[in-house]
DNA sequence: ACTTGACCTGTGTCTTAGACACAGGTCTAA
DNA sequence: TTAGACCTGTGTCTAAGACACAGGTCAAGT
């Protein structure tokens, strides 16, 4: 199997697949040409790997969580331990995504009664320069 | 006024500082020594790139904005069309955050419930590899 | 057999917004 | 003047692939 073909077979992109490839998740043979060759154990494998990224692993992770299963560990452990670290940054992010959507929206809906005004020499912008005080007021 | 004093004095990093003059967003004389040299002029400016950065814009954006003005122009369409695009972008990031909190949160819990399990030839991780399918259930 | 063109490949570089490492310069107190 | 503390610019690193590119492969047509 070709980087190509296995990448569409899994809908994801030959890049990716490369990309695993080279950081040693995915481990394919060297064909007579020099393709990369997959086996059928490369797909399943390659299936874990989406599945664990979609459920917000980082390859490192994924590559932490393999190589504990290569020493017939079970993973379990780890991979509990791992998303509940990835729980916790995904809802820091999260709530400051929260805050900064509400800044942006309150600040577009705010700019569009202002008027515009030309630089001067200390002032660029001052939608943007006068946004927090304005806030404070 | 030197990198790190003009850091500090905005509540920011010298590396920041360091960072927004390579690519010519601050532009500081050549002190004798060979060190940068900042300006009060460099203190507004970078006030306002903070503010920028703070509300969303990307550093490019910044270059943009800043441009702009140094043409003599008013920076105000140009600033607030890039909101609009960027508050979009933050909204579709902040839907896949949650749905991937979603997922994650879900995974925590109900993995806590459930068995151990040793890697097979093509098992991983039971947890990860049944989760979506559990879910149809 | 040969050639054309379409597709495929691996490798190397690029992206964000800074953080970090590091060799060396500066400056103040002794 | 020398020691030590602090500061500097430059170069490299990060995550997770996307993209560019020179060259290889392969089936169809001649």
């Amino acid at each position: 199997m070709k980087v190509a073909e296995l990448a569409k077979s899994l809908g994801t992109t030959a890049d990716t697949v490369r990309y695993y490839s080279r950081l040693g998740l995915l481990k394919p043979a060297k064909s007579v040409n020099g393709y990369k060759s997959y086996s059928n154990k490369e797909v399943s494998r390659l299936k874990f790997i989406l599945s664990a990224r979609n459920l917000g692993f980082s390859v490192v992770d994924i590559k932490e969580i393999i190589n504990e299963s290569e020493d017939g560990k079970s993973a379990c452990p780890l991979v509990r331990s791992l998303i509940k670290e990835r729980l916790e940054e995904t809802e820091k992010q999260f709530q400051a995504m929260l805050a900064l959507r509400g800044k942006m929206s309150s600040a577009l809906s705010r700019w569009e009664e202002m008027e515009d005004k030309a630089p001067t020499a200390n002032m660029v912008c001052h939608l943007i320069e006068n946004f927090e005080q304005i806030k404070k007021t």
